[in-house]
DNA sequence: AATCCGTATGCTTGCCAAGGAATATGAATC
DNA sequence: GATTCATATTCCTTGGCAAGCATACGGATT
């Protein structure tokens, strides 16, 4: 049953907040620790955990790691990815989140460019 | 964060196919052993688990327990039992479980009916 | 009151996940 | 080649859940 793989990645709060920045486009790993304010070790593990269970694909660029929501997701995937979108709009974190995102994206638009070539030598969304 | 508690709730198999099955309509415990085939506590544990984190409702009729979808679930359970339904339709387990269901479904239709005086002395679908 | 039936609860064991501290990796810069 | 930066991994502790066995409970039947 992949539902319930699905669902194992879901029932955590880190990774719901990680879900739902990434379903506004492809983000770099220290962009999650700038938006949600949590740990670099926090962030790290629940993007492995959820690459491990192919909910997230990631991309090297230089010292960066940009992660991104799969390309060819699932129909079960699908449907509860637009799920969780739904149940976000009204929540106050979630919210929150996207507001950050927002104030840092400047510093981060070469990613939202795939422009890899353009990243700054050090991060500046921190 | 309600969400969690409701993804919590979903990320168990036997969990997926209790809540599969109400969502054809209320069925009494010994219901859910017949048509999952696993054993008492098992089916007694997860309704458990459900009946506590308000995503299943109860009612006594003598010795019989009747469970069922809470009458006005939140927004939230609402969008994720719809897309659990639509993820649930193509798939082989859920699908056995409901053509048990309807060969049990003569057995149980006082419950159906809502006549619990109706029940039998013994339950007669296992 | 004793018994039977349907259902629920305690208890134990084993596993897995979360969090944090420290450390490792891989790539860039000096 | 040594250092710096972004990210990942390892080790450890803690907590919670799944499963199964035995037993308890509540209601009906005799």
């Amino acid at each position: 049953m992949d539902l319930i793989k699905i669902y194992e990645c879901l029932c955590d709060r880190t990774r719901l907040r990680l879900l739902n920045v990434l379903a506004q486009g492809p983000v770099c790993v220290c962009h999650f620790q700038a938006v949600l304010g949590e740990p670099q070790v926090k962030i790290s593990k629940h993007l492995g955990y959820l690459r491990e269970r192919s909910l997230v694909e990631c991309e090297r660029h230089g010292n960066w790691v940009v992660y991104a929501l799969p390309t060819k997701p699932s129909r079960e995937l699908k449907a509860n990815l637009a799920c969780l979108q739904d149940c976000a709009r009204e929540n106050a974190v979630f919210k929150r989140d996207l507001a950050r995102l927002k104030k840092i994206e400047p510093a981060c638009a070469w990613v939202r460019a795939g422009e890899p070539e353009k990243a700054p030598g050090q991060c500046r969304c921190r």
